[in-house]
RNA sequence: GCGAUUGUGGUGAAGUGGUUAACACAUCUGGCUGUGAACCAGACACGCGUGAGUUCGAUUCUCAUCAAUCGCC
């Protein structure tokens, strides 16, 4: 795996803030990042060259659904997923981890793995974590992720416990069946709000020696200090040298929590998601276009912006287009909140390297919660 | 001018002699965190064309009136 690999190059002086390149077959990507999601083999109603001029890196695909449509054959066949998509940069495939916590009324968890029910036609799907290597390899990904178990919150220690064993013993079995040397294969750190287990989750998985690792479990209902205090639990015992990935996060201060404690990557479907259903993250904060404030407002979106929607549109059409329900409104709204959270990142890799990190996030937060945060 | 039919919120409409007038759309407002999500939730008719009558009680029955639509002169 010697196409894979983190290059620190400054750590901030007063928190765990680091920056550097994450190099991948397809490229050397910058750290932190967020990493657009795009389930399907598309980051929704956006092209790869809209991505690559919000000045995305990696960006997300999924296992689980992949599996189903078009089938991990029909990738591979049109030469893996980089083609497939038209997407040359890096690209990282979520393992159906996730899928475990939201199609959870769907699912049976035995030791040998997951069965689901196919939400699309109800035939039953058995993924097993040497199946889930399998079928990422078929797919082709830069970043793969092992199976695991996205436990619902809250849930209890004894349960939990049994989760992070099985986990583990699931991130063990992924790794030994992983054969492809271009993909690095990432173990997933789980053990919910406790800490001994997140520590023990984390000393475990770092045994196995894993070219990178996850924080799972996070942003799926838990109080924000809850999280974050997982996030504390867990990047102690994860070596400098490797990428931290914060699985599924991409609220503002969320990400720039992570960031000071030392984690390296972030996705999340927030920005494309809430984008389509009109809300948009601005330097301010929240903005709903579809409010009648915006009505007759004929300036831009965010004026501290670079992106394709706010130089040219404004927020009156915008809210028209949303009224309209016209997909041109909800692209250029996804490019705007793509552009925001990565320009965030732009900002904050630039504070670390200056060693500002700590008065940014301050000051990033109070202009952003001065209207209304998220 | 005569006859018939119909008049319920911004719109299309259900409905009943007796607590909060269904539903949908529109409108307004929230929410959305490894996408089962162009989705979900909440608000929105002190009033059922207008006036009178019957009744303990009428949006619902009766009469008048006005309006609309259709038909006939």
């Amino acid at each position: 795996m010697k196409d894979f690999y983190l290059e620190i190059l400054h750590v901030d002086k007063n928190s765990g803030a680091r920056y550097g390149y994450l190099h991948t077959p397809h490229g050397k990507v910058e750290v932190p990042m967020f990493m657009p999601v795009g389930t399907l083999a598309t980051v929704k109603t956006l092209s790869p060259e809209e991505l690559k001029e919000a000045g995305a890196g990696v960006i997300l695909a999924n296992t689980y659904h992949l599996s189903l449509r078009p089938g991990e054959d029909i990738v591979k066949k049109a030469g893996g997923l980089h083609k497939f998509m038209n997407y040359d940069g890096p690209i990282l495939t979520d393992s159906g981890g996730f899928q475990v916590f939201s199609l959870a009324e769907k699912r049976k968890i035995t030791e040998e793995g997951v069965t689901f029910k196919n939400h699309l036609n109800g035939e039953k799907r058995f993924f097993s974590p040497e199946i889930t290597i399998e079928i990422e390899e078929k797919l082709g990904a830069d970043i793969i992720m092992s199976l695991d178990e996205c436990v619902h919150y809250p849930a209890d220690y004894s349960y939990m416990k049994d989760s992070v064993e099985r986990t583990l013993r699931w991130a063990k079995r992924g790794k030994d069946a992983h054969k492809r040397e271009d993909q690095a294969l990432f173990g997933i750190v789980q053990g919910g709000e406790f800490s001994d287990l997140r520590k023990y989750c984390a000393e475990e998985l770092v045994k196995m020696d894993f070219p990178g690792y996850s924080i799972g479990g996070t942003s799926i209902g838990e109080p924000k200090e809850v999280m974050f205090q997982m996030i504390r639990d867990t990047t102690p015992y994860l070596p400098l040298d490797k990428p931290r990935y914060l699985m599924g996060v991409g609220s503002v201060d969320a990400i720039l929590e992570g960031v000071g404690d030392g984690v390296d990557m972030f996705d999340c479907v927030l920005p494309t998601r809430i984008a389509r259903h009109g809300a948009l993250m601005t330097s301010k904060g929240r903005v709903n276009i579809r409010d009648k404030q915006y009505e007759e407002d004929f300036t831009p979106l965010d004026d501290a912006c670079d992106c394709y929607c706010c130089k040219n549109y404004t927020k009156a059409y915008l809210r028209h287009l949303y009224k309209c329900e016209e997909t041109f409104g909800k692209r250029l709204l996804s490019i705007h909140n793509i552009r925001f959270l990565i320009h965030l990142m732009e900002e904050i890799r630039l504070a670390i390297k200056e060693d500002r990190f700590l008065e940014f996030k301050d000051a990033f937060l109070k202009k952003f919660n001065s209207v209304k945060g998220f």
